[in-house]
DNA sequence: ATTTGTCGTTAAAATATTGTTAAGATTTTC
DNA sequence: GAAAATCTTAACAATATTTTAACGACAAAT
């Protein structure tokens, strides 16, 4: 079963956020909301939306900060909403990696039709199957199941975030700075002593021989890279 | 080598169009003219353009189904581009699968900058090969793997940048100075003997023979060069 | 032919990175 | 509120990489 599409709303002004989440509550997706920067970053990093509509006039972050930070750790489609009309900050929103831009006042109706072309747009790029199928594993993101030889594991929260992000780019190597972005969020620290701690705790539960590991290799000095097997 | 983007007009008012395409020369995309409906549709067809801007108010053919034919048939990013500001017809455009919606009057920077986010979204999906072939060796880039007869091959982090700085410049003689420079960065001195050692793992890793490299030849008191296949 | 200098090779020393364990800190669960 | 699980941090051993040094083979120069 698949649940709703998860919108994060990033704005300050609480009447309008309730506003926009009325529509969008109509339109029966899920939404959250963020009233500062700070705050919509982290639940963009935490919650892993579908889509962030954006306000780019923010109190503590320049909105455009915002754009560029979650596109440089995930793929989330960001629409911007502004009552700036002037033809520059359109230009630098969408510039900066914003995926629409639409100006106040707007009809709901053109809101939940850019959405809807947003998230279609995005679907096609984010592979539909929700199954790893690897070696002797499995990763039911549907489920959030892992079987082992057709045994259930049992994961923690970043464990499994780790695995299903390693599963996603099978073959490719992924660097640490990356990988924790992505995890821990962009204010995370790049020490990558915790991810050792927790590529360990994985080995120990999916491998065979965790000093010989078929699943998950290391590349010294760079970073990690998941078989590629038939992922996907 | 890379053409710059195409991108067909299909739009009925011939100043209308000329103008447009006069912006979009300024930023060096080439574009090509359709004055009707189904003229623009066997354009598209045949010239499979990286991107479309369509007038919904043509003569001949209901503009929404032009989006519904061209989408069904390929995948052709649509801009549309209006007179007509009703918000039932933004949605029914995006609905359709145009991916995004321009009323008019528009300044030539929006139209330019949604036509760059439209592309970029685009070129997701197709993502560029990043992809060295050897005679029996290949280093792909982005999965940061390099296959010796369909074999990975473990190459540490300094053979790895120097065999692709190397195949880089496939054909052309670097000096042992700017391979230094570009590996080590502009403090490590001169002195290379570090490049010597570097050199005689990778061509034990992938040379045959080491004695008789084919790949990395040594260009005496000058520098090394890497065989011209068709590396790229 | 001898000298000079460059290059390839090997091995050992120095350095850096990674895996592992265990002990607090924090959160969640009952 | 206590117990369990999880997350984070620190320390240390194991391992891999990078650097340095030494030396023989070979080519160019005298």
């Amino acid at each position: 079963m698949n649940l709703n599409p998860q919108i994060l709303i990033i704005e300050d002004e609480k009447n309008i956020a309730m506003y926009i989440a009325s529509i969008l509550r109509g339109a029966s997706y899920r939404s959250e909301f963020a009233t500062s920067g700070i705050c919509g970053l982290n639940l963009a990093a935490s919650l892993c939306p579908d889509l962030i509509l954006l306000d780019l006039g923010l109190p503590d972050i320049y909105g455009f900060e915002i754009i560029e930070k979650i596109k440089s750790s995930s793929d989330i489609p960001i629409i911007v909403i502004s009552a700036r009309t002037k033809e520059s900050d359109k230009v630098k929103a969408l510039d900066m990696g914003a995926d629409d831009y639409i100006t106040k006042p707007f009809g709901s109706g053109e809101l939940l039709a850019r959405i809807r072309a947003c998230l279609r747009h995005h679907q096609k790029t984010t592979r539909s199957c929700t199954v790893y199928k690897h070696l002797n594993f499995t990763i039911d993101t549907d489920k959030r199941l892992v079987l082992l030889n057709e045994e259930p594991v049992h994961l923690t929260q970043i464990e499994y975030k780790l695995l299903c992000l390693l599963s996603e780019n099978a073959g490719k190597v992924m660097t640490y700075s990356s990988i924790i972005e992505k995890i821990w969020g962009p204010f995370m620290d790049d020490n990558n002593q915790i991810l050792r701690v927790n590529m360990a705790n994985i080995r120990r539960k999916i491998e065979e021989n965790p000093a010989q590991p078929v699943h998950v290799f290391t590349e010294i000095g760079v970073g990690y890279r998941m078989a590629e097997n038939d992922a996907g």
